[in-house]
DNA sequence: AAACATGTTGACGTTAACGTAAACTGCCGA
DNA sequence: TCGGCAGTTTACGTTAACGTCAACATGTTT
């Protein structure tokens, strides 16, 4: 079966972002589509990784650090110490991602904790007040 | 017992930004520091409105949402349909976060089960090629 | 053939969140 | 009295991540 391959517009709309911004990634090394004459046709490969770059994106990363992790995916398995190298990076990269977890976790809570007593003070001053006029 | 008080300085050390920082977020609206002529002084209310920004910033918070919060925090609570109209504007915002928190849970889950097969990969790969050369 | 959709490459504009530098004041210790 | 902080204001600079044209090619529809 023909692989499937996609136009710069298919991806723009499945995952809701411009045709700018996907012809942006690219400028800054993040996805490298084939051409067929000028026109980018792009590979379940790229669909793969633009998805991961959005991700990251949800997660606070830069372009710089999705293009990090993008090249964790498809390697250049030339020599062992590349490899060995690499897998260092991935092991940093996600004890990185399990602390932030760990910090936004922390931090929501506290949000939410603090948003809740917030609804109470508002909730109190306005039984106060119905009092009064009542 | 006179409340505590803060200098900039105080304040940029303890939460690590720069007194630049500090002075940006008071051109925003977001601290309001009172005067000792021209001197700016912090108060411990100011203090935890520092906190809240800088854990909105970890949360992905614009400074306007972050300021949004901390009007929720002192609020005029002049008349009851403000406070009613507030009231609604905490739920909303408790409801966002939420929501947040659970795309960035499955994020991150996911990134991080995807490095994990990246690292499998490498091993593998490694493990081939020591096969060869033995 | 004309219009239209979809694609392309520049090139310049924009916003948020500060950084950086200049030029000033007030205060403290030697 | 002088040097050296710590503070201030004003203003311009910077970076990331795109947006917004303009001007063009190519294929499709009417």
């Amino acid at each position: 079966m023909a692989d499937k391959t996609y136009t710069i517009s298919d991806l723009a709309s499945d995952f809701d972002v411009t045709t700018r911004t996907i012809r942006f990634y690219e400028e800054k090394g993040l996805l490298t589509p084939v051409r067929d004459g000028q026109t980018r046709i792009y590979s379940a490969a790229d669909r793969i990784k633009l998805k991961l770059i959005l991700r990251g994106k949800r997660l606070g990363l830069s372009l710089e650090d999705s293009k990090d992790i993008i090249e964790m995916y498809d390697p250049e398995h030339d020599n062992s110490p590349q490899l060995i190298k690499l897998i260092e990076k991935i092991r940093e990269r996600r004890r990185l991602l399990k602390e932030q977890l760990k910090q936004q976790l922390q931090d929501l809570e506290d949000m939410i904790y603090e948003l809740n007593e917030a609804e109470d003070r508002c909730q109190e001053a306005l039984d106060e007040m119905n009092k009064k006029n009542s």
